[in-house]
DNA sequence: TGACAGTTGCAAATCGTTCGCATAAGCAAT
DNA sequence: ATTGCTTATGCGAACGATTTGCAACTGTCA
């Protein structure tokens, strides 16, 4: 049983507990977005796909699974880590979520809401910034082009230093 | 003990068997040049580092380790994977090979001699197609710097399908 | 030809991720 | 609400790629 309030939290009623956790109108929009992306596929909106999504509806970083994990256990502490790698992926088979797979350690996550953007990771703090070169993005299409192909979907990663 | 002769092979003579394998000049030249690159760092020579760099020097395609070890036991039968995968990461390091992260599936591996480039992975057939964009490079740089960094290295992968 | 430090093969360990299975729980129709 | 069907879950074991501990081996240089 899941209510909403109007006043920018999110109650959920279990068996044994009732929580409630503070959120901004953008993240409880986005949350309602990603059920519905979900709903219209068939997919079941369970317990846990929303601990999940409220998690990532709020992230504004990159998490990996286990950080994903971690905070979710702090929204239901009985979401399991199997379910999290579950979850992400059916997330990311509907398109709701990217994987990002930067050098060392395991896959991160993002929500696919923003708009298209690359990232600079800095090798010294891992500090991940986010970018958009409309440039690059075309010559990618035009480079593809000429070898006669179509970019499906592409990876551009820089990994910087402070100057 | 290692013999060149003068006529594009290489001899390898070990305590039980002489294996002799036709290599092209270039091939040859840049196993030479790995080797010193090696020796100029104090790293031993050892028959299996000779074996597995002739199989990269001839490579001309993206091996994984595994491939790199069924090519490398062609060579010399008694090279284990782990030694495989210990001198990549070696070469790696001393910057005569580079590892590539493709999605799905292990790392890969090309050497280093040939100038940049970056890849376009074909997402139905696996092929990997190398592009150089000076323009893309310049334009790298241009919005690491404007946020204040230098670029180390990137990563420019596109998933493209034939048109 | 030593002597020593670096290298190897082997098997076991690691790490992130996936899977099988029995149980739990959405969801739509009653 | 209750039912019934089907999907989702938690658990722990399995997985695949890569790394590592260790004892035996071998380049390298004096
Ligand atoms: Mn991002
Ligand atoms: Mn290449
Ligand atoms: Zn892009
Ligand atoms: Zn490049």
């Amino acid at each position: 049983m899941l209510l909403r309030t109007t006043c920018n939290s999110v109650l959920r009623v279990t068996s044994d507990r009732l929580y409630s956790r503070a959120m901004s109108n953008t993240a409880i929009k986005h949350l309602r977005d990603m059920e519905d992306a979900l709903r219209a596929d068939g997919m079941r909106i369970t317990r846990q796909r929303v601990a999940i999504l409220s998690v990532l509806a709020e992230a504004n970083d990159h998490p990996d699974a286990d950080e994903v994990h971690r905070r979710t256990k702090q929204v239901d502490p009985s979401v399991s880590l199997a379910t999290v790698y579950r979850t992400l992926s059916v997330l990311e088979n509907h398109g709701v979520v990217h994987r990002l797979t930067f050098e060392g350690g395991g896959a991160r996550f993002e929500t696919a809401d923003a708009p298209h953007h690359d990232h600079i990771i800095d090798v010294d703090t891992g500090a991940v910034v986010e970018f958009h070169s409309d440039k690059i993005e075309r010559l990618q299409a035009e480079i593809a082009a000429e070898l006669g192909y179509d970019v499906v979907h592409h990876k551009l990663e820089l990994y910087c230093r402070k100057r």
